[in-house]
DNA sequence: GGGAATATTCCC
DNA sequence: GGGAATATTCCC
């Protein structure tokens, strides 16, 4: 037997131990040579044991044994109770055999199972970890995905947001530039004081009605009715050119009603119609589907604008470009035809040459046309920034009547809405905020419907909407969320809104004719 | 001694042998009792040690000692080299002293160190990964977090958008009244023939023109003018009335000399003036800073429409409500001036009954508008969603000459847009689609830039754009991404953009006055 | 002094 | 058969 290194020394001893033939007749191997036999368990235990070992039982021994891996041969004929004290053990192991020691070293004791038992458990802990962290960890790589996928659509939403404000600007600027345009032409029309011959005639249904006038009528009624229109202080014209604006979506005929009925009955001031709260607060529309709170708020800045900043121009201004200041359309069309209608004096005093003189008068308006559409006068001196601000066009047309308190008070509640917007930063619950709180420019945003209190300052109204906005910016939402049936984008459904979704909720028209009440100086149906 | 259940064997064996007189020699207690001495090493591990353990190493007795945290006590004055292997040995315990066997109990065999060591290391393993799931929870609460903030801004985004797209199909109706109102105003103008005077002056800067005519003409002339105006199939006006809408941020002149070239150079015709292609061709841009694809084929798209449904209001149609059939903006514009110039037919030839009929058909037209200003023509016969249609007016006023095919090959095209915008959903590089491919519409969004191959069939191109949208829609971005200078939205930012903000970007101007070349039919300053 | 493997004992 | 504590040995 080699004493070879790796070898425990019990598996030595016992090899040795059986091989030992001065011991065989308490231990020895078997006929097959593949396992040994412990004759006499109790002489072997006390006499052999303690000559090889530390002590002399053998119970230790089977320890050892069973430690290396031996395990004990059942004999079926023997396997029953009989022989149980006084037969012999038999124990095998695969690599104990006889004549073959080098066998040996490949027997290895147990280790204590302690450490691989908790390894074990160590390991089941370790994997449950693991896995739970890799569970994390895909969860946030979804999500860092999905926040990715946010993040972009939330870029592209900007930019299209920034698109449709640039667009949105533009279309200001082409409508302030088409209503400038009527102002003007509509003012040169003014100035020789031609009279409107035909009252307004409300049309209710899609076929305008036709003005098909004989070209050739007696010249001499044609004065007469000039003279009349231009000698009356108040016309008995049945025609009102104020101008609304309404929800045109608005099916049920019941503002449409109103407002024609209260057209009907409402006087004609000639001389100077003098734009008041009245007229503001008539200034109404049904906000039953268009109830956002900041275009609400928009909309009572208009109001608030064309109540409070008189209108100056005047006939003596035609073909200067003092028109160009008038900043709300609503007011300009108001005025412009209030004007027609004032300062109208019976064409029958004018001359041919001031008929011609008028005409032309028509044509520089034509030019003016033409020279805004150049936009020179915008783009010179009007800030871009500046055009979203009440003052905007006031810069260069100052017309006067326009206090500057006004304009900062308005310039202040737009900063104050961009504040807001900007501090939803710091906001958990960030917010966007409509930025249509800026009041003037929201003029013909669709913005339909005001307060239904007018008699509260509309600029009162705008401020508190500013500060409901700073204590709650989610208010300005809420409301229009709660009536709009406009889609609610998902982070499933990312495609854009179609135009006709966008449109079909809460569809809202500009213009409508502004019911004046009947007033003392606005006698009904004096025709 | 009391053997005592929980104390060890080889306490009890050791308390014994120091405690046993018989062994004194070799082993014993110290003088104070606090410590016990072997006397003499070699004779007590070959002697006694066997008789208490199963060894007779005094290395592996001093090794139990050490495992039960039994300490060596040194001796300074013995401590040198003297009496190294001859001189007794002290050890001491705490609670290994004289007489005071109950302190046994409370001396404990050292553990397996292996184990605490390696649940130390373990749970250093353990607190590290536990910390690092720590940091991933953390993290992704954040991203929670972050991402119900991207949700909700998400939302309140596309709330704006719908806003926004609102405001602006809102912002288009006004227009296309306010257009068709001038429209009618104008078109009432060019019945009478009234002839213009002066060539139009290009006014370059902010400040108007005045026109102060000579009161006094020829009525004569202005009579034959009149009636030549009327029989007369072409006119000699040197008036370029034409409007194009194009950049008004483009600074060369390039494009505009085209346009005006072409202009000068077709024949007006009076009694019908047909819009051709060549003037739609004539719509055209130079696309520098509006590049964005959709926007484009918007333009495209409504150079397609305005070339090939055929124009044929006439002045016989005067007073009749056909102009709101005028879809183009820019084809009604160019016709309806065309017209003044091309009708326009020495005033003098009028009579003062003439004149106050001209003056008249004005009035009317403000009628007109007013009407219009209601709605009253769009609201029934339209169908809101059909405002987006590129036919939609044609509905309610169609004037012949637009062929359904058309029209439905437009509505294709939209269509087939809102589809790529909605299958964005299964793209895993989501993009938002701008909507504004949406032809007609787009009109007076501030696109103001038309293609510069205008040889190219527009419609042809818009279904480019649509195909190339189909297989990338981020292609639809891209380019205006680059072009324009929009502030992009972070993750950090999330304030709206200032309308500032969104305007500086990319300005541009929706109307340019068309500057009318030098030609046969258009000398200059005929005053 | 103490780590570590093995051995022995005790116990289930 | 084997877990577990203790014991012994070997080694650094």
């Amino acid at each position: 037997m080699k004493q070879n290194s790796n070898v425990p020394a019990f598996l030595t001893k016992l090899w040795t131990l059986v091989e030992d033939s001065d011991t065989n007749e308490f231990i020895c191997w078997s006929q097959e040579g593949s396992s040994f036999l412990v004759l006499d368990e109790q002489r072997f235990a006390k006499e052999i044991l303690p000559k090889f070992f530390k002590h002399n039982n053998m119970a230790s021994f089977v320890r050892q044994l069973n430690m290396y891996g031996f395990r004990k041969v059942m004999h079926i004929d023997t396997g029953i109770v009989k022989q149980e004290r006084d037969g012999p053990v038999e124990f095998q192991h695969p690599f104990f055999k006889h004549g073959q020691d080098d066998l040996l070293e490949h027997i290895k004791r147990k280790v204590s199972s302690t450490r691989p038992e908790e390894n074990k458990i160590r390991q089941e802990d370790l994997s449950k970890i693991l896995s739970s962290v890799q569970n994390v960890h895909d969860k946030q790589e979804n999500m860092d995905s999905r926040l990715a996928t946010l993040k972009r659509e939330n870029e592209a939403l900007w930019r299209e947001i920034a698109d449709l404000r640039q667009k949105h600007a533009n279309q200001q600027q082409v409508i302030k530039k088409l209503i400038q345009f009527i102002v003007t032409l509509v003012q040169n029309n003014s100035i020789l004081g031609l009279k409107r011959k035909r009252p307004l005639l409300l049309n209710s249904n899609g076929k305008k009605s036709k003005f098909i006038h004989p070209i050739f009528d007696d010249p001499v009624d044609h004065s007469k009715g000039l003279v009349n229109g231009l000698n009356g202080l108040k016309s008995n014209s049945d025609i009102s050119d104020d101008v609304i604006i309404c929800d045109l979506t608005d099916e049920d005929a019941e503002v449409t009603d109103d407002t024609s009925k209260n057209f009907d009955q409402r006087d004609v001031e000639i001389v100077e119609v003098q734009i008041d709260d009245d007229t503001a607060a008539l200034v109404e529309a049904n906000a039953e589907r268009e109830s956002s709170d900041g275009l609400e708020a928009a909309c009572e800045d208009i109001t608030e604008t064309a109540t409070e900043v008189p209108e100056t121009s005047s006939a003596l201004q035609v073909n200067k470009p003092s028109v160009l200041s008038h900043e709300d359309p609503v007011k300009m069309m108001d005025s412009i035809l209030s004007e027609n209608g004032a300062i109208s004096q019976n064409i029958s005093l004018l001359g041919k040459v001031e008929l011609m003189d008028y005409l032309d008068s028509i044509d520089c308006s034509l030019e003016d046309f033409q020279a805004m559409l150049q936009c020179k006068q915008f783009s010179i001196d009007a800030d871009i920034a500046e055009l979203f601000s009440p003052n905007n066009t006031v810069n260069s047309h100052d017309i006067g009547g326009h206090t500057s308190k006004e304009t900062d008070k308005s310039k202040e509640n737009t900063e104050l809405s961009l504040r807001e917007g900007k501090s939803e930063g710091d906001n958990a619950d960030k917010q966007l905020i409509q930025y249509t709180t800026c009041p003037l420019l929201a003029f013909l945003d669709g913005c339909s419907s005001l307060p239904p209190e007018p008699e509260v300052p509309v600029c009162d109204l705008g401020e508190n909407l500013l500060e409901r906005a700073a204590e709650d910016p989610g208010d300005l939402l809420e409301p229009s969320l709660e009536t709009q049936e406009l889609p609610r984008s998902t982070l499933i459904r990312l495609e854009p809104l179609t135009e006709a979704e966008a449109s079909e909720a809460s569809l809202f028209y500009l213009c409508e004719l502004n019911p004046d009440g009947p007033g003392p100086e606005a006698p009904q149906l004096e025709v």
